[in-house]
DNA sequence: CTAGGGTTAG
């Protein structure tokens, strides 16, 4: 009896002692070879289905990313298996990704009766959270509610990241709240799912609320606040967090370093960036990603693929770094390299992805090579909105719009149009000014529940207004429940292309108001006031605003600025504005070129027109219609024609309309008025209002009536509703003494509903602008001006002045005829601008029309008499005017 | 039980 004790011991004793080696093995096998050993060991001793090492087994299996192991093993135990078993399969399951398998487990066990315990729910809930199953999630959180679990803190900080995963803020904070007990993890959960969902600043107070708790922040923490600083760029709170992680010894970890790494990149922070990643003791792809995609984002497209050179012969990149490498092939429009990365990827064994092979299509499309897109597109095996909206993209970016509406009717079809989709529709009724397009997109957007969405507003606004329709667009704005600064720029822009330049400063104010600060785009809007105003004095103080925000050589806006100083009268800051930009496009050459043409410098505008093509810079329509008005207004008829010439010849371009027009204004206005009217005769397009508006303007200022008759009865033929073609045939008819024909017009012009644009000058004095009508007699000093022009008069008779009447368009007496010329606004204005300036100096005025013959004549006189440069600028050019003549060379 | 990097549009 004693010796079978005393055996029984031993044995007891042999069997303890092997428990404990078994085990300890077990726990630290570190290779498969080890686990399989250890696991025949286990077998031979016949262990295998005890509930200690089953369940141990089956954890290790998952480690290994063996679920399959875990499973035989599982399956061996599985009719008697216990709770231990059940939580082991479940968690082996769920750090494998095999959620919705370890869900099916899950109801298994609960369905043999097999009651869970506190270490069963944090992977269910874990398993709930990764599939966004709401409900399941719902009916695991009453369950443990039901077993009285609620209290425990690892499942009550699973539910709070289950919940944070939902996108449930609310409910993972009330969850929170109800913790009896809370540990570092707990916060944790709770600001990683505030920063997941983007929800920057209640990342930042969660965490700045953990901290006066005493918490003491942990690697986790850090790498869930960095994003959340990067997102807000606030670069005091990511450089506290930087000191932070230096005093505590996270630098090690790589998340943490990768997460500094993103911010200093969001903060364009490249010096630091860089010294992170090189101070870095272990790296990983993501490192290598998130400085190649940092690159990218700074626009340093060339250095982006040069690291990925690097980081190919030390690192396997993964589908990440290859779309980050092919976003910046399609920057840089290199199409050979990109080609290369396809290679590679379909070389390298990746499997199919939609993201990359969105990007693909995306960067075949801004290369240029359109079948490639379209071929990536067609083998894809699942399309998501994105893909289709790539796609449609490209053919936007190719101008094929018939392609573009074909595919969005599938899209429609299937149900996968979204907002992007809707912007880019906006966009093509935009780019064709197609309201009715721009109303059916509107519906749709009603239907499908988008009007909501800030972006889809914003390009609803743009698209009313460049479709003409203001009204339209100020709907959608004030049904707008939040305004961002695209909004804002948008609408002041709005309001300034359509000329209500009241209401464009009005809501200028308005947005400083809720306060939003201007950027460069909101320049860009205001810019074309000034230019209307020609008022150099604010548009230096945008360009001032613009140079502090560091946007001068950005193109359009230096576009812009050359636009609007050419037409304030300055065009020696348009050339320095000019000669500073580093990259120019053809708008930058175009705009130059039509300032040089304004300003009667045609031979110039030439020289410009022969450096952009030597730059490379293809010309396109419009710039063939400025060099051809710069031509025409500086009498240079030959090089004119040359041009005409060679747009068609040499660029392949089909003229258009108002490059007709162009060369009829050429022709005439040099007098070649029978070469024009051939010219007119053998066009291809049948001439309009313009084109018969170019010659009549030309026949009238050369005196040749006749044929300003012939002309004038065309004119009204085209029954135009742009009431200056009017005004025109009926300053014939006056001249011609003809009164009823005029009178005859100006009913025709009411009848038709239109309004003759009354002219009007002004001019801009000490920051105030003062302007006049025509006849006006209620202005400031309006006796003094009257008598200036009277003296002036008596001395302009001297030097042999004789008024010129045939520019009075009313059926007056002659002495009443005189005193109408000396009423025009321009008249007025320079008259003004005498008066309340110093002797001597230049000044400038502005008209809305074209300026009169009268007029310009006796401006001459004014400069000679007065000794005074004035500049004046009417509807189409700069008139220069100096001793006696203008600069202008009366070509206008 | 908790963390990081990629795509289309205004």
């Amino acid at each position: 009896m004693k010796t079978t004790t005393k055996f029984s011991t031993l044995h007891e004793a042999t069997n303890q002692f092997l428990y404990s080696s078994l085990s300890q093995s077990l726990s630290s096998a570190s290779t498969t070879k080890q686990l399989h050993r250890i696991h025949s060991i286990i077998i031979t001793l016949g262990l295998e289905k005890s509930s200690f090492f089953s369940g141990k087994l089956i954890s290790k299996y998952a480690q290994f990313k063996d679920p399959k192991s875990s499973f035989s093993v599982f399956h061996q135990v599985s009719p008697t298996a216990n709770v231990y078993q059940w939580n082991s399969i479940i968690r082996a399951l769920t750090h494998n990704g095999l959620f919705t398998k370890a869900l099916g487990f899950y109801g298994k066990m609960r369905k043999l009766d097999v009651l869970p315990d506190k270490c069963t729910f944090p992977s269910v809930i874990n398993s709930c959270a990764a599939l966004v199953d709401i409900e399941m999630g719902q009916v695991v959180h009453e369950n443990v509610l039901k077993m009285g679990l609620g209290s425990d803190l690892y499942i009550g900080n699973a539910l709070v990241d289950m919940y944070a995963r939902f996108g449930c803020m609310d409910e993972a904070l009330k969850m929170f709240d109800g913790m009896p007990e809370r540990d570092v993890v707990s916060w944790n959960s709770l600001i990683s799912g505030y920063s997941a969902n983007r929800y920057w600043v209640e990342a930042l107070k969660f965490y700045n609320m953990s901290r006066m708790e005493g918490i003491m922040p942990d690697s986790f923490t850090v790498s869930s606040v960095l994003p959340a600083c990067g997102g807000l760029v606030n670069v005091k709170e990511g450089e506290l967090l930087h000191c932070l992680v230096e005093k505590i010894g996270l630098h090690g970890d790589v998340v943490v370093s990768n997460g500094l790494l993103s911010m200093y990149f969001k903060f364009n922070r490249l010096v630091e960036a860089r010294r992170i990643f090189y101070e870095m003791v272990v790296r990983d792809t993501v490192s290598w990603n998130t400085l190649i995609c940092g690159y990218s984002q700074m626009e340093l497209f060339k250095e982006s693929i040069e690291l990925f050179m690097l980081m190919v012969n030390r690192f396997k990149p993964d589908l990440l770094t290859i779309t980050s490498v092919l976003r910046a092939c399609g920057h840089l429009r290199d199409l050979e390299f990109g080609k290369f990365v396809h290679e590679y990827m379909k070389k390298g064994g990746f499997q199919s992805d939609v993201t990359a092979d969105n990007i693909l299509i995306d960067m075949y499309a801004k290369c240029g090579d359109l079948l490639a897109s379209r071929e990536v597109f067609n083998r894809m095996m699942c399309k998501d909105s994105v893909s289709w909206n790539s796609m449609i993209n490209c053919y936007i970016q190719h101008l094929n719009y018939d392609e573009v509406l074909k595919l969005a009717m599938i899209m429609k079809v299937d149900m996968k149009v979204d907002s992007v989709t809707c912007v880019m529709l906006l966009s093509v009724s935009t780019q064709l000014a197609d309201k009715e397009l721009g109303k059916e997109v509107h519906c749709d957007i009603i239907k499908l529940g988008f009007d909501s969405d800030v972006i889809v507003n914003n390009s609803m606004v743009d698209m009313y207004a460049k479709c003409g329709l203001i009204n339209d667009s100020l709907k959608v704005f004030e049904n707008m429940k939040t305004h961002d600064r695209v909004t804002w720029n948008t609408i002041v822009a709005a309001c300034v292309q359509s000329g209500d330049f009241t209401l464009g400063l009005r809501m200028i104010n308005q947005m400083r108001t809720e306060g939003v600060m201007p950027d460069a785009a909101t320049v860009l809007g205001i810019l074309p006031m000034c230019s209307f105003f020609a008022s150099k004095r604010q548009g230096k103080e945008i360009h001032g605003c613009i140079f502090r925000f560091g946007f001068e050589t950005d193109v359009p806006t230096g576009n812009a600025l050359i636009e609007m100083y050419s037409k304030c009268g300055s065009l020696k800051n348009s050339i320095q504005v000019f000669d500073r930009m580093k990259v120019r496009d053809v708008v930058t050459w175009t705009t130059m070129i039509s300032a040089y043409g304004m300003y009667g410098e045609g031979g110039k505008a030439l020289r410009a027109f022969e450096d952009m093509k030597a730059t490379g810079v293809v010309p396109d329509h419009v710039t063939f219609v400025a060099i051809i008005y710069a031509c025409s207004h500086s009498g240079l008829v030959e090089e004119g024609l040359a041009c005409f010439d060679q747009m068609q010849k040499d660029y392949n371009l089909e003229p258009r309309i108002e490059h007709y027009a162009c060369v009829v204004d050429l022709l005439s206005r040099s007098g070649l008025i029978t070469k024009a009217e051939d010219f007119i005769n053998s066009m291809p397009l049948k001439p309009d209002a313009s084109i018969w508006g170019s010659l009549l303007s030309a026949c009238r200022s050369s005196g040749n009536i006749l044929v300003a008759e012939r002309v004038a009865e065309r004119i009204l033929e085209q029954k135009s509703n742009d009431t200056g073609y009017y005004v025109l045939a009926s300053n014939v008819y006056a001249i011609l003494g003809k009164w009823d024909q005029v009178r005859m017009i100006r009913k025709s012009i009411r009848a038709r509903g239109l309004k003759k644009d009354p002219g009007c000058s002004w001019i801009e004095i000490k920051r105030r602008l003062y302007v006049f009508g025509t006849g006006d007699k209620f202005f400031e000093q309006f006796e003094e001006v009257n008598k200036l022009l009277g003296i002036i008069s008596g001395l302009m008779a001297k030097e042999g002045y004789v008024a010129d009447l045939r520019y009075v368009l009313h059926d007056v007496e002659e002495d009443e005829k005189r005193d109408m010329l000396c009423g025009h606004s321009e008249r007025l204005a320079i008259a003004f601008g005498l008066l309340n300036t110093e002797p001597g100096t230049p000044f400038q005025i502005m008209k809305n029309l074209r300026v009169c013959g009268d007029c310009h004549t006796v401006t001459k006189y004014i400069s000679m008499i007065m000794q005074r440069e004035i500049l004046v600028r009417d509807a189409n050019r700069f008139h220069l005017f100096k001793d006696g003549t203008c600069s202008c060379g009366d070509h206008w």
